[in-house]
DNA sequence: TATTGTTATACTCTATAACTATA
DNA sequence: TATAGTTATAGAGTATAACAATA
């Protein structure tokens, strides 16, 4: 098929390329997208954003709900086993707490039983924050993600990432 | 079917149970994984760790072999591009070319046409080294993950996730 | 006036060593 | 002696404002 362009009649005009001007195009990306590494970051950027987008009003970061959620799942147990679940530092931990508990959202309370350790325990505050954030995560946050993708997508990606998570 | 235990016959017997105690038992995760933004942070952190032992010999984090490959699929482009596209803000990417050119790994050049910006190109150092990474990510980093999910996932797995940094 | 590269700076995350109080 | 929580600290990574040179 040859589809006769006025630039092939007559020379002398001017018809803007298809393209814009190579100084302004987009750039290569060399294969940079095909790295499952950069890719996983580039879409944990955006999840994290919406996430913290969505959970505004409630003032919590990705981490701070994963806290609440843990505690609430799992009463009586001190800051090493939550925070090594979640894969935070012990020291690193602290500062975390402080700010959750001077919200008052959770206590530490010194156990009876081994006076080193802290049982923490979600405040009535606390579990509330977190039944209000866990309806905005699923409807305002995780649904969308579902919607985007497909259910079924969004159930396969995640056994992906659960896989390479633990086995790789 | 009933199966008799040594502690259904002799209360006195110590059997250990089938669960070890509940203090050491793995946590609840509350749903925590099923949260897409949770198991991808896990995920992209466990595919950074092992980017950097593949690249242990050359020296290369993730985000400075993502700048050699787009300097060298896109020659002539100037910092704030090459930053712009990968995300680097414009004053964080100095500290990191300062590194780069240290290594004598790319150069910076004042463009003839506009003095303000800088070309930047790779050095022949630079284009062998990240020859060789490329050899590396391929051959040890990026084949492991193919063979652990199946090249079928894999790509399904990358479709997704650009999915999500473009339309999410 | 606007843009490029740069400096300065600050805030968050992450990581390690060492202290204290308990065991 | 070993462990839990903590402090101090250092290093990445990320963010914004502002300056000098140039357009």
């Amino acid at each position: 098929m040859t589809v006769s362009k006025m630039s092939d009649i007559d020379p002398t005009v001017h018809v803007p390329s298809v393209e814009p001007p190579l100084e302004s195009t987009a750039l290569q990306m060399g294969g940079l997208s095909e790295l499952l590494g950069y890719s996983l970051k580039r879409a944990q950027l955006k999840v994290f954003e919406d996430f913290l987008r969505c959970m505004a009003p409630l003032q919590l970061t990705p981490a701070q709900f994963s806290v609440l959620l843990l505690l609430d799942n799992n009463p009586g147990r001190n800051q090493t086993e939550i925070a090594h679940t979640l894969g935070i530092l012990r020291p690193n931990f602290v500062a975390m707490l402080d700010v959750l508990e001077g919200r008052d959202l959770l206590t530490r309370m010194r156990s009876p039983s081994d006076r080193r350790s802290h049982v923490l325990m979600l405040t009535e505050k606390g579990r509330a924050i977190l039944a209000r954030a866990k309806k905005l995560v699923a409807t305002k946050h995780e649904a969308r993600l579902i919607e985007l993708l497909g259910p079924t997508h969004h159930a396969a990606l995640l056994a992906m990432l659960a896989t390479i998570a633990t086995e790789f």
